[in-house]
DNA sequence: TTCACGTGTCATATTCTTCTGACATGTGCA
DNA sequence: TGCACATGTCAGAAGAATATGACACGTGAA
Protein backbone atom coordinates (compact mmCIF):
# COMPACT_ATOMS: atom_id res chain seq x y z
CA UNK A 1 0.00 0.00 0.00
CA UNK A 2 1.17 3.59 -0.37
CA UNK A 3 -0.64 5.60 1.92
CA UNK A 4 2.27 7.94 3.17
CA UNK A 5 2.40 6.50 6.12
CA UNK A 6 4.64 7.19 9.53
CA UNK A 7 7.66 5.39 8.78
CA UNK A 8 8.41 7.83 5.79
CA UNK A 9 11.86 9.72 5.55
CA UNK A 10 11.23 13.53 4.75
CA UNK A 11 13.53 12.73 0.77
CA UNK A 12 10.43 9.55 0.46
CA UNK A 13 7.85 12.06 1.58
CA UNK A 14 9.53 14.85 -0.45
CA UNK A 15 9.46 12.58 -3.87
CA UNK A 16 5.99 11.46 -3.26
CA UNK A 17 5.23 14.97 -3.24
CA UNK A 18 7.24 16.52 -5.61
CA UNK A 19 5.45 13.90 -7.91
CA UNK A 20 2.32 15.23 -7.33
CA UNK A 21 2.56 18.41 -6.79
CA UNK A 22 2.61 18.98 -11.38
CA UNK A 23 -0.44 19.84 -12.90
CA UNK A 24 0.65 18.06 -15.81
CA UNK A 25 1.10 14.70 -13.24
CA UNK A 26 -2.27 15.51 -11.65
CA UNK A 27 -4.22 15.73 -15.14
CA UNK A 28 -1.88 12.16 -16.12
CA UNK A 29 -3.04 10.58 -13.03
CA UNK A 30 -6.70 11.43 -13.10
CA UNK A 31 -6.93 10.28 -16.43
CA UNK A 32 -5.47 6.99 -15.63
CA UNK A 33 -7.75 6.89 -12.55
CA UNK A 34 -10.98 7.58 -14.30
CA UNK A 35 -9.68 5.27 -17.02
CA UNK A 36 -6.90 2.73 -17.43
CA UNK A 37 -5.64 3.36 -20.64
CA UNK A 38 -2.02 2.58 -22.67
CA UNK A 39 0.51 5.40 -23.63
CA UNK A 40 0.29 6.80 -26.98
CA UNK A 41 -4.10 6.75 -26.67
CA UNK A 42 -3.12 8.47 -23.06
CA UNK A 43 -0.96 11.19 -24.69
CA UNK A 44 -3.36 11.72 -27.47
CA UNK A 45 -5.85 12.67 -24.98
CA UNK A 46 -3.50 14.97 -23.21
CA UNK A 47 -1.94 16.40 -26.21
CA UNK A 48 1.93 15.81 -25.19
CA UNK A 49 4.57 14.00 -26.78
CA UNK A 50 5.16 10.32 -25.94
CA UNK A 51 8.54 11.00 -25.00
CA UNK A 52 7.70 13.06 -22.11
CA UNK A 53 4.67 11.37 -20.85
CA UNK A 54 7.27 8.53 -20.23
CA UNK A 55 9.03 10.75 -18.20
CA UNK A 56 5.92 12.02 -16.01
CA UNK A 57 4.44 8.22 -15.78
CA UNK A 58 7.99 7.00 -14.84
CA UNK A 59 8.17 9.60 -12.29
CA UNK A 60 4.41 8.42 -10.88
CA UNK A 61 5.22 4.99 -10.64
CA UNK A 62 8.38 4.92 -8.97
CA UNK A 63 6.37 6.60 -5.73
CA UNK A 64 3.50 4.52 -6.16
CA UNK A 65 0.83 6.56 -7.52
CA UNK A 66 0.58 4.47 -10.65
CA UNK A 67 1.63 0.97 -11.98
CA UNK A 68 1.50 -0.24 -15.55
CA UNK A 69 1.68 -3.22 -16.98
CA UNK A 70 1.28 -5.06 -21.12
CA UNK A 71 -1.56 -6.09 -22.10
CA UNK A 72 -2.36 -7.33 -25.59
CA UNK A 73 -4.55 -5.70 -27.81
CA UNK A 74 -7.54 -7.00 -30.19
CA UNK A 75 -5.57 -7.10 -33.02
CA UNK A 76 -2.22 -8.71 -31.02
CA UNK A 77 -0.09 -5.20 -30.24
CA UNK A 78 1.38 -5.03 -27.24
CA UNK A 79 -0.10 -2.09 -25.56
CA UNK A 80 1.35 -0.66 -21.99
CA UNK A 81 -1.42 0.07 -19.72
CA UNK A 82 -0.68 1.86 -16.63
CA UNK A 83 -3.40 2.14 -13.90
CA UNK A 84 -4.07 4.48 -10.81
CA UNK A 85 -3.33 2.63 -7.37
CA UNK A 86 -5.46 4.25 -4.50
CA UNK A 87 -3.70 6.59 -1.82
CA UNK A 88 -3.63 8.89 1.00
CA UNK A 89 -1.63 11.16 2.35
CA UNK A 90 -2.08 13.21 5.16
CA UNK A 91 -0.05 16.20 5.50
CA UNK A 92 0.20 18.65 8.43
CA UNK A 93 2.75 19.46 10.71
CA UNK A 94 3.42 16.21 12.65
CA UNK A 95 4.32 14.12 9.33
CA UNK A 96 6.42 16.83 8.29
CA UNK A 97 8.63 16.68 11.45
CA UNK A 98 8.26 12.82 11.94
CA UNK A 99 9.70 12.74 8.50
CA UNK A 100 12.41 14.97 9.05
CA UNK A 101 13.24 13.11 12.70
CA UNK A 102 12.77 9.88 10.19
CA UNK A 103 15.47 11.35 7.86
CA UNK A 104 19.30 11.08 7.84
CA UNK A 105 20.39 14.79 9.31
CA UNK A 106 21.81 16.93 6.39
CA UNK A 107 25.32 16.84 7.64
CA UNK A 108 25.71 18.82 11.18
CA UNK A 109 28.12 20.89 9.79
CA UNK A 110 30.09 20.75 13.44
CA UNK A 111 32.48 23.79 12.44
CA UNK B 1 -7.07 28.84 8.10
CA UNK B 2 -5.17 27.20 5.54
CA UNK B 3 -6.52 23.17 5.40
CA UNK B 4 -6.55 22.66 1.96
CA UNK B 5 -10.24 22.28 1.43
CA UNK B 6 -12.44 20.88 -1.49
CA UNK B 7 -12.64 24.10 -3.40
CA UNK B 8 -8.58 24.56 -4.33
CA UNK B 9 -8.11 24.25 -8.18
CA UNK B 10 -5.31 22.69 -9.38
CA UNK B 11 -2.75 25.43 -9.59
CA UNK B 12 -3.48 26.39 -5.89
CA UNK B 13 -3.11 22.64 -4.56
CA UNK B 14 0.33 22.52 -6.97
CA UNK B 15 1.61 25.70 -5.40
CA UNK B 16 0.87 24.58 -1.97
CA UNK B 17 2.33 21.06 -2.41
CA UNK B 18 5.58 22.44 -4.75
CA UNK B 19 5.94 24.60 -1.51
CA UNK B 20 6.03 21.60 1.16
CA UNK B 21 7.78 19.34 -0.96
CA UNK B 22 11.04 20.27 -0.18
CA UNK B 23 13.44 18.79 2.46
CA UNK B 24 14.82 22.22 2.60
CA UNK B 25 11.38 24.28 3.26
CA UNK B 26 10.26 20.80 5.44
CA UNK B 27 13.22 21.50 7.59
CA UNK B 28 12.51 25.54 8.07
CA UNK B 29 9.17 25.43 8.85
CA UNK B 30 9.45 22.53 11.62
CA UNK B 31 12.25 24.75 12.83
CA UNK B 32 9.87 27.49 13.12
CA UNK B 33 7.02 25.70 14.44
CA UNK B 34 9.06 24.39 17.18
CA UNK B 35 9.96 27.92 17.86
CA UNK B 36 9.32 30.95 16.30
CA UNK B 37 12.42 32.94 15.09
CA UNK B 38 13.49 35.54 13.67
CA UNK B 39 15.47 35.49 9.92
CA UNK B 40 18.94 35.71 10.62
CA UNK B 41 18.96 33.42 13.66
CA UNK B 42 17.42 30.88 11.71
CA UNK B 43 19.80 30.81 8.98
CA UNK B 44 22.61 30.52 11.55
CA UNK B 45 20.89 27.87 12.82
CA UNK B 46 19.75 25.98 9.67
CA UNK B 47 23.17 27.00 7.87
CA UNK B 48 22.40 28.89 4.74
CA UNK B 49 22.34 32.19 3.90
CA UNK B 50 19.99 34.70 4.30
CA UNK B 51 19.59 35.55 1.07
CA UNK B 52 18.50 31.81 0.18
CA UNK B 53 16.32 31.59 3.39
CA UNK B 54 14.02 34.43 2.68
CA UNK B 55 13.33 33.20 -0.85
CA UNK B 56 11.94 29.87 0.79
CA UNK B 57 10.29 31.70 3.81
CA UNK B 58 8.56 34.17 1.00
CA UNK B 59 7.61 30.78 -0.65
CA UNK B 60 6.31 29.36 2.49
CA UNK B 61 4.84 32.19 3.67
CA UNK B 62 2.59 32.97 -0.02
CA UNK B 63 0.86 29.39 0.44
CA UNK B 64 0.34 30.16 3.82
CA UNK B 65 2.36 27.65 5.91
CA UNK B 66 3.78 30.03 8.04
CA UNK B 67 3.67 33.70 8.77
CA UNK B 68 6.21 36.60 9.79
CA UNK B 69 5.94 39.86 11.91
CA UNK B 70 7.92 42.68 13.56
CA UNK B 71 9.21 42.16 17.41
CA UNK B 72 11.71 44.49 19.09
CA UNK B 73 14.13 42.68 21.22
CA UNK B 74 15.34 43.58 24.26
CA UNK B 75 18.36 45.61 22.76
CA UNK B 76 15.20 47.86 20.76
CA UNK B 77 16.29 45.76 17.32
CA UNK B 78 13.56 45.11 14.83
CA UNK B 79 13.76 40.73 14.13
CA UNK B 80 11.30 39.55 11.53
CA UNK B 81 9.76 36.68 13.71
CA UNK B 82 8.45 33.56 11.13
CA UNK B 83 6.02 31.19 12.74
CA UNK B 84 4.30 28.34 11.48
CA UNK B 85 0.67 28.29 11.13
CA UNK B 86 -1.38 24.78 11.57
CA UNK B 87 -2.75 23.17 8.43
CA UNK B 88 -3.74 19.74 7.35
CA UNK B 89 -4.05 18.26 3.76
CA UNK B 90 -5.46 15.53 3.34
CA UNK B 91 -4.16 13.88 -0.33
CA UNK B 92 -6.01 11.26 -2.59
CA UNK B 93 -7.44 10.83 -5.67
CA UNK B 94 -10.38 12.68 -4.98
CA UNK B 95 -9.04 15.47 -3.80
CA UNK B 96 -6.76 15.95 -7.43
CA UNK B 97 -9.58 14.66 -9.49
CA UNK B 98 -11.52 17.94 -7.88
CA UNK B 99 -8.87 20.24 -7.88
CA UNK B 100 -8.54 19.54 -11.51
CA UNK B 101 -12.19 19.40 -12.01
CA UNK B 102 -12.40 22.95 -9.89
CA UNK B 103 -9.65 24.85 -12.67
CA UNK B 104 -9.89 26.30 -15.78
CA UNK B 105 -8.78 23.67 -18.32
CA UNK B 106 -5.35 23.27 -19.77
CA UNK B 107 -6.74 24.73 -23.44
CA UNK B 108 -8.93 22.00 -24.55
CA UNK B 109 -6.78 22.45 -28.35
CA UNK B 110 -10.16 22.05 -30.13
CA UNK B 111 -8.18 21.69 -33.09
C1' DT C 1 6.32 -4.44 -49.22
C1' DT C 2 4.50 -0.63 -47.26
C1' DC C 3 1.47 1.62 -44.03
C1' DA C 4 -0.38 2.46 -39.47
C1' DC C 5 0.26 1.93 -34.88
C1' DG C 6 2.54 0.52 -30.87
C1' DT C 7 7.01 0.42 -27.62
C1' DG C 8 11.30 2.54 -25.79
C1' DT C 9 15.31 5.77 -25.77
C1' DC C 10 18.54 9.66 -26.83
C1' DA C 11 20.64 14.16 -27.47
C1' DT C 12 19.32 18.49 -27.23
C1' DA C 13 16.88 22.89 -26.10
C1' DT C 14 14.46 25.64 -22.90
C1' DT C 15 12.91 27.08 -18.72
C1' DC C 16 12.52 27.13 -13.71
C1' DT C 17 14.58 26.56 -9.05
C1' DT C 18 18.04 26.93 -6.12
C1' DC C 19 21.97 29.13 -4.35
C1' DT C 20 26.01 32.51 -3.68
C1' DG C 21 28.18 36.74 -2.88
C1' DA C 22 27.68 41.23 -2.90
C1' DC C 23 25.42 45.74 -1.81
C1' DA C 24 22.51 49.30 0.63
C1' DT C 25 20.34 50.50 4.88
C1' DG C 26 19.29 51.01 9.91
C1' DT C 27 20.11 50.58 15.18
C1' DG C 28 22.47 50.06 19.61
C1' DC C 29 26.73 50.06 22.08
C1' DA C 30 31.83 50.51 23.37
C1' DT D 1 33.52 56.71 14.99
C1' DG D 2 33.62 52.03 14.30
C1' DC D 3 31.87 47.43 15.32
C1' DA D 4 28.23 43.94 15.65
C1' DC D 5 23.98 42.58 14.24
C1' DA D 6 19.74 43.08 12.08
C1' DT D 7 16.62 43.69 7.43
C1' DG D 8 16.01 43.61 2.50
C1' DT D 9 17.34 43.11 -2.39
C1' DC D 10 19.89 42.03 -6.74
C1' DA D 11 22.63 40.03 -10.54
C1' DG D 12 24.31 36.09 -11.99
C1' DA D 13 26.14 31.12 -11.45
C1' DA D 14 24.92 26.44 -11.10
C1' DG D 15 21.86 22.80 -11.26
C1' DA D 16 17.46 20.35 -11.95
C1' DA D 17 13.07 19.81 -14.24
C1' DT D 18 10.51 20.04 -18.35
C1' DA D 19 9.81 19.52 -23.19
C1' DT D 20 10.88 18.42 -28.28
C1' DG D 21 12.05 15.83 -32.29
C1' DA D 22 14.28 12.08 -34.18
C1' DC D 23 15.75 7.49 -34.08
C1' DA D 24 15.45 2.18 -33.68
C1' DC D 25 12.50 -1.52 -33.35
C1' DG D 26 8.31 -4.80 -33.60
C1' DT D 27 3.62 -6.43 -35.35
C1' DG D 28 -0.67 -6.81 -37.92
C1' DA D 29 -3.26 -5.78 -42.02
C1' DA D 30 -3.98 -3.99 -46.79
Amino acid sequence: MSSGGPVDNADQLSARLTAIASTQRMRILAAVAAEPTHVSELARRLGMSRALLYMHLQRLEEVGFLAGHFELSDDGKALKIFEALPFVIALDLETITAALAASPPPQETEK
